[in-house]
RNA sequence: CGGGGCGUGGCGUAGUCUGGUAGCGCACUUGACUGGGGGUCAAGAGGUCGCCGGUUCGAAUCCGGCCGCCCCGACCA
């Protein structure tokens, strides 16, 4: 590709609406063009660099015995309301009617289909295992687009979907995707981390997402330094100690505590560290109330609560809620809560488990500007349920198992990433909704045990940039370079320059490198800055000054030096670095 | 949806507080010089100041409404 017919055009200055530095790239770069928030056109740089993206992952699906279809983006919404997603997920479809008034959906991911599809061609365990995958594109009204390409509401997924005929079955194929993952964002030149996630509401069994380790990602995850548990932050384990159970329980004792709302001005003004507090937060699940009490040093982990809870809707109290359930916010208390409470309805209360073990805590009175002392899970209050549902945070003590068959116990590390995939067992789920069945060896009809494997291929496009640069630019992974070799052209009007590196160019396509040649009547700097920002593995340059010599000079996007090579000779030496 | 910020040629921005002919840098066009890290000079082209309404002799600027985009939080590849 000439440089002077390449459509797309680098930028001097860093866009101002780019953050993080794969964004700012992209756009500096000319690769992609935004349209609207989540939504964004690939120029040709960037389609061939995705295409690489998806020839990598097309041959790690295929080598696991994948076999590719193709799905359509128009669901009629009845395949929606039978899985019942249609309300679940109701919050990101893009829903739309045809003239007749049919309803549809843009698929946002595509179990639903695949499952009609099973029903048509599988019948018998003979067919099982299945592994069938599409990459194409799926649609998400985001409630929030973020990062460029890192959180999309068009966007390319790459979606594995495993039957099997029972969970051993399952077990396997799961594997063979962990292992095809490992392998794809291997070649991606993306360090990824296997981590424990969130198997959602499907009652799935476990789950991995994996995730690149970075400032700009969205996801929190805790990394054990010693054992190498990794998990994500929604479901990270973590032990937890009672801090003040040696202690005989105390009678309780109502102060004032005029103008003490907070935790920390609670603790403050008693003298006392927030583990000895019992803190209050109020939650609305499914529209009903719900009063959570945990400890004051830690946090409600909202997923655990979730799963506690057994809800699908769970959000903060908003304050005309709280106002409305008659909690009193800054002194609100489990003790006699039901009792004070004016409405009705009593308030489901849970308790983190760490709460019964604890002894003379400090917790609201559910009257204005007043605490209690020495409250005691049991003797004073209960809960109607009792869960683990507190947030792990920086320093955690890893849960898992360590030495022998104690627990392993070191601090654990806090950090953010990228969810660049995820493997994910669903079991059952969908195949009783929607009828996948099979019929076993003994001629019985059994539901299929599916599992689902997705990578979002300009998540991963971005996260390689974001691995894979330094001040100057991008410096593409070799199976990933749009191009393979960019040629410089120095003073090419020139005609000794230009006849060269013509020729060259010639030489090098017909030999099948992909190559850009940089033609164009610019000056020396302007052309190395862009080939340093367009990161071709490798650049040769041909000019007035190497000529003389009768050599080009090679050099390495990812190394400083460069060096001459001699003209004749010069493409089995191109060859040999770039298989290097 | 809550909180914060922004909207002025393709990109980055000044001007807005205090109303009075829309400015600068980059990119673009033409010519000359230059020639190994975004070079110099000269001459040009390009703007409904996000949209609608209001106030005013006069609005990028003041007022009201709407739209869009970015960032931080609740969801996910």
């Amino acid at each position: 590709m000439r440089m002077s017919q390449l459509f797309g055009k680098t930028l001097r200055q860093d866009p101002a609406e780019a953050e993080t530095p794969s964004h700012r790239l992209l756009l500096r770069a000319g690769l992609v063009h935004q349209i609207a928030a989540g939504v964004y056109a690939f120029l040709p740089l960037a389609w061939r660099a995705l295409h690489n993206v998806e020839r990598i992952i097309r041959e790690e699906m295929d080598a696991a015995g994948g076999q590719e279809l193709m799905l359509p983006a128009i669901h009629p919404i009845e395949i929606w309301q039978a899985s019942g997603r249609d309300q679940t997920m109701k919050d990101i479809l893009f829903r739309f009617s045809d003239k007749r008034n049919r309803e549809f959906v843009l698929g946002p991911t595509h179990e639903e289909v695949i499952v009609e599809l099973f029903k048509r061609n599988v019948h018998s365990y003979r067919d099982l295992p299945l592994l069938v995958y599409q990459i194409q594109q799926k649609f998400r009204d985001e409630p929030r687009p973020r990062g460029g390409l890192i959180r999309l509401r068009q966007f390319t997924m790459k979606d594995l979907y495993s039957f099997d005929t029972d969970f051993e079955g399952l077990d396997v194929s799961y594997r063979k995707m962990y292992e095809a993952y490992t392998r794809i964002f291997d070649r991606c030149g993306i360090p990824t981390v296997p981590a424990l996630a969130d198997s959602g509401a499907m009652g799935g069994r476990d789950t991995h997402e994996f995730i690149y380790l970075t400032e700009y990602g969205e996801d929190t995850c805790l990394l054990c330094p010693k054992c190498g548990y990794a998990a994500n932050a929604e479901v990270a384990a973590f032990v937890k100690e009672p801090a003040h159970n040696a202690e005989e329980p105390k009678p309780i004792e109502e102060i004032p505590t005029p103008g003490l709302y907070t935790i920390q001005s609670l603790a403050d003004h008693l003298g006392l560290p927030t583990s000895k507090t019992c803190k209050a937060v109020f939650y609305s699940a499914d529209g009903e109330p719900v009063f959570v009490a945990i400890r004051g040093d830690m946090d409600v982990n909202e997923s655990k609560l979730r799963h506690a809870l057994g809800t699908t809707d769970l959000h903060y109290m908003s304050e005309d809620e709280v106002a409305a359930a008659g909690f009193v916010p800054g002194s609100a208390g489990a003790v006699g809560l039901n009792e004070r409470l004016p409405a009705a309805p009593r308030v489901r209360i849970i308790a983190d488990d760490l709460l019964p073990e604890e002894v003379n805590l400090v917790a609201g009175a559910n009257k204005p500007d007043a605490h209690l002392l020495n409250v005691n899970y049991s003797r004073d209050w209960e809960a109607d349920t009792v869960a683990d549902i507190a947030l792990a945070g920086e320093g955690s003590l890893c849960a898992a198992p360590g030495h022998g068959e104690s627990q392993c116990r070191t601090p654990m590390d806090l950090r953010r990433g990228i969810e660049m995939g995820q493997v994910f067992k669903l079991g059952t789920f969908y195949a009783e909704k929607l009828g996948a069945t099979y019929l076993d060896a003994e001629g019985k009809q059994r539901p299929a045990v599916m599992g689902s494997y997705g990578i979002g291929t300009e998540r991963l496009l971005a996260a390689i940039i974001e691995a894979n640069h330094d001040e100057r630019g991008i410096i593409w992974p070799t199976e990933i370079a749009p191009f393979q070799v960019h040629l410089v052209a120095l003073q090419p009007e020139r005609e000794e320059v230009r006849s060269a590196a013509e020729e060259l160019y010639d030489n090098l396509q017909s030999n099948g490198l992909a190559v850009l040649y940089d033609d164009r009547e610019e000056t020396t700097g302007v052309k190395f800055n862009d080939a340093d920002l367009l990161g071709t593995p490798l650049r040769v340059t041909v000019s007035p000054r190497t000529l003389e010599k009768g050599s080009l000079e090679v050099k390495r996007r990812s190394e400083k030096e460069s060096e001459l090579v001699p003209l004749d000779g010069a493409l089995s030496l191109i060859e040999a670095a770039i298989s290097r």
